[in-house]
DNA sequence: TAGATTGTTAATCGATTAACAATC
DNA sequence: TAGATTGTTAATCGATTAACAATC
């Protein structure tokens, strides 16, 4: 339908889980309709940007009443591709792997923990919630016989890129990396990165201008 | 210094924490001189982007020769502000929480984590590495004692807002804030966000628009 | 000195904001 | 219908890229 129009730029794209989040907590509140006005002053933005944003995709409002808030945030989950679920594998089930697999939500909204992997012997066999973690030797296998379309990388750092080119081999094509490496991966694969490190690094920036005004 | 220097936009301050990574490794593999050309390649970036990038904050290379790696480094570790520690503390002690406490690196970068709180009896009393997880009611006569620079806020979202503004009347000025959930805070107050659930939709985003070319 | 590469200014591109006709 | 607010075009602002003089 939209695979011909122009691609639309990422800082739009980024925005869009914010909508999303927006628009379930106003649904959840029973709120019926909202204007790019009020949305805008609720998410720090401005009338016209979500107007410009919204209209990349198509035209959810209507003149003189708003946007309904149970289907912009439907169109938007469609946007985001929440409506088909996904498959998904943890690679290093240490902590952070523990809390993901752990995340409330992800469940109902279609994201389906299907397997935890772990190098470490002491780790392996161990069950996270009704998830069993395997050792890494039983990944390809594991792939053969299940689909999975996202892999949550949660390595250590000095075998996060190893880690993902044999899992591209595998043939899986999207990574949640939260390895703090930029990861060099064939055009078809994407990567989303969650870098906690250069996250805090922003803020003791921040932090630092701010005292300094 | 510069503090009265025109403000950094905040898409070169979110480059900072990349350069400063991309020069600790090249250090570390002995390399003592960097182009812009050349840290552009590895980096995705354009040379151009890079020279001026670095010149919003000051003149760090030598004309005909390049960035001596080191001197960069060091640089951009000041400008980020770690050249002082600082002292934080993590709320919510789940998985989240002990992944961040037991983050590789944090210590030597002068992050130290000095407290770890938590509402669940279950965790209470906890040992994580040289910390013992504090019950929340702890939290105020702890602050009284120790200056704390930043809060790592990992709670439920449904506290999340309370839990902040609790911390902030505590005179805490800076948030790690891993809620999916924008707090709203005062002007003087900070937060960087570590959004997961924002992070994964915008994979299954990138996947579909892939999958669709 | 000649070659290389920065620092910096000017040109281009893209994103945000403003404005308003369309229309619910 | 009158009022409100979208969808969309045009204007502005900011970020990236290009170009080149300065200089190591």
């Amino acid at each position: 339908m939209q695979s011909y129009s122009k691609r639309v730029s990422m800082v739009v794209v980024k925005r869009l889980p914010r909508y999303y989040q927006q628009l379930i907590d106003l649904e959840l509140n029973d709120v019926e309709k909202i204007s790019s006005q009020d949305l805008a002053k609720m998410m720090g933005l401005t009338a016209s940007q979500i107007r410009q944003d919204l209209n990349s995709f198509g035209a959810y409002g209507q003149q003189g009443y708003g946007y309904r808030v149970v289907d912009l945030k439907n169109a938007i989950k469609d946007i985001l591709g929440l409506n088909v679920p996904y498959n998904c594998i943890i690679i290093g089930s240490g902590n952070l792997g523990h809390a993901i697999a752990n995340y409330e939500g992800f469940k109902q909204k279609g994201i389906r923990i299907i397997g935890m992997f772990d190098n470490n012997a002491n780790i392996v066999g161990e069950q996270v919630g009704d998830i069993n973690v395997r050792h890494m030797d039983g990944l390809e296998p594991f792939c053969e016989k299940n689909h999975v379309d996202i892999c949550v990388l949660a390595v250590p750092r000095d075998v996060g890129q190893k880690t993902a080119e044999d899992v591209i081999n595998l043939g899986i094509k999207a990574f949640l990396n939260f390895v703090p490496l930029t990861l060099s991966v064939p055009e078809d694969v994407v990567v989303e990165d969650v870098n906690i490190t250069d996250s805090l690094y922003t803020l003791t920036y921040l932090l630092n201008e701010a005292r300094n005004v």
